[in-house]
DNA sequence: TAATATTTTTAGACTAGTCTAAAAATATTT
DNA sequence: AAATATTTTTAGACTAGTCTAAAAATATTA
């Protein structure tokens, strides 16, 4: 059984080799940790010995696979509690961050393919990332921002490149919330706003600055 | 903020103040916290500092207000949380225990009492034990052993006595789960079995063993 | 490539929570 | 009430995870 501690450090570590390539050096970890760079060397040492990562003096860790494996299962229930908080006890896109944060570090297998199920076998979390599945895989969709479709496109709204709250509510009071199926009607060649449908709605206008920051899954 | 360890041990001495009067002892402490009577001296102090609980030396400990308080929510978090798994997730009776035990331990208000509205305000845990609420009352409501109740007489399954896996397992095998509602028919003068009617069903012996271990809420 | 700057590691110490063994207080028995 | 048994506390040590300060390795610059 692994403790919070070195599930946080492998969840860090993973994000960081996402990013910035193979190698993660001590600072960067330290930096993500808000701890201090002789506490990692410390605890790299311990995730190391438990076949986590690989680690040479001076030269960077790298997540074995087992740690990778971790890495996902952490990120799979991250993004499960997520949609949990937003879909089933209506928090905001923007409240779900901090409780999944706790909640990922419950250990139940079951729980978790359970609550999988519960949901409905969601493939994206509320901020459009994709949710690893039981098998380790992620199943990555193609998301494109609303401005990037074309005339008589049709597009699901699964995720938002803005986070801030200010945008999050903006979006709800125009109804273009997670899930809602929209279509591009028109473009302005002057100001690149555009005239969308809303799914069982009215078209209407949104400017390219919000075409610009939500992302949609194609579909039909 | 608390630490784990310091509300699991906040909770095991109100449990324990609970069916064992006013002052509890440290070897009593230290035997459901599967810990030594030495590491309970400690954490008493610290739990003293805290104004959690009073505590005089070889006197045993007494919670406070704050203390109180403290048990009560996690309680409610747990029962909310068992509620949770078993009527969304379809855990079993004696699943639900372990996972709760972890839950319980997620700081959030706002979580917790979403989580309550969710599940309807649900007043009994599927134990049939009460669940605070967001003002740390309990609201007792009278459960009666199958033993007790009359000929002709209705009630609700609300509860067990007895926890264990072995014996809820049976329960289910018998369709004696949560919430159905069963008729008494009969009782046998030679071995106290009962014939009883469940909700929609055929009527059915079951023995004493059973009759006083199953609690109902009495409907009708 | 020598000097300097940066990064990483080591050494030793601290806290929370635990332990064992022994001492102190309380309870029970005779 | 003295002897014995039990319970509780103290003292000192251990582990996980953290820290600071200094040493060692690596990287950068002139």
């Amino acid at each position: 059984m692994y403790s919070f501690t070195e599930e946080n450090y492998i969840k860090a570590i993973y994000k960081l080799q996402e990013k910035s390539g193979i190698s993660v050096n001590t600072n960067a970890i330290a930096e993500i940790m808000q701890t201090k760079a002789a506490s990692v060397t410390d605890m790299v040492k311990k995730l190391s010995e438990k076949k986590l990562l690989s680690y040479a003096k001076y030269k960077g860790v790298e997540l074995t696979e087992l740690g990778r494996k971790m890495a996902l299962e952490m990120i799979r229930k991250h993004r499960l509690w997520e949609t949990f908080l937003y879909d089933k006890l209506n928090f905001s896109w923007d409240e779900v961050h901090d409780i999944a944060e706790q909640l990922e570090h419950i250990k139940s297998t079951k729980l978790i393919d359970c609550l999988d199920e519960f949901l409905g076998f969601p493939e994206n979390d509320p901020h459009g990332d994709p949710i690893p599945g039981k098998n380790g895989l992620i199943q990555r969709i193609e998301l494109y921002k609303i401005s990037e479709l074309g005339i008589g496109e049709f597009g699901v709204i699964s995720g938002v490149v803005n986070h801030s709250s200010l945008f999050l509510q903006h979006l709800e009071k125009n109804q273009l919330v997670l899930g809602k199926g929209i279509e591009i009607i028109s473009k302005s060649d002057f100001d690149q706003s555009l005239r969308i449908k809303i799914e069982g709605g009215i078209p209407i206008m949104i400017s390219n600055e919000v075409a610009r920051n939500v992302l949609l899954k194609k579909s039909r």
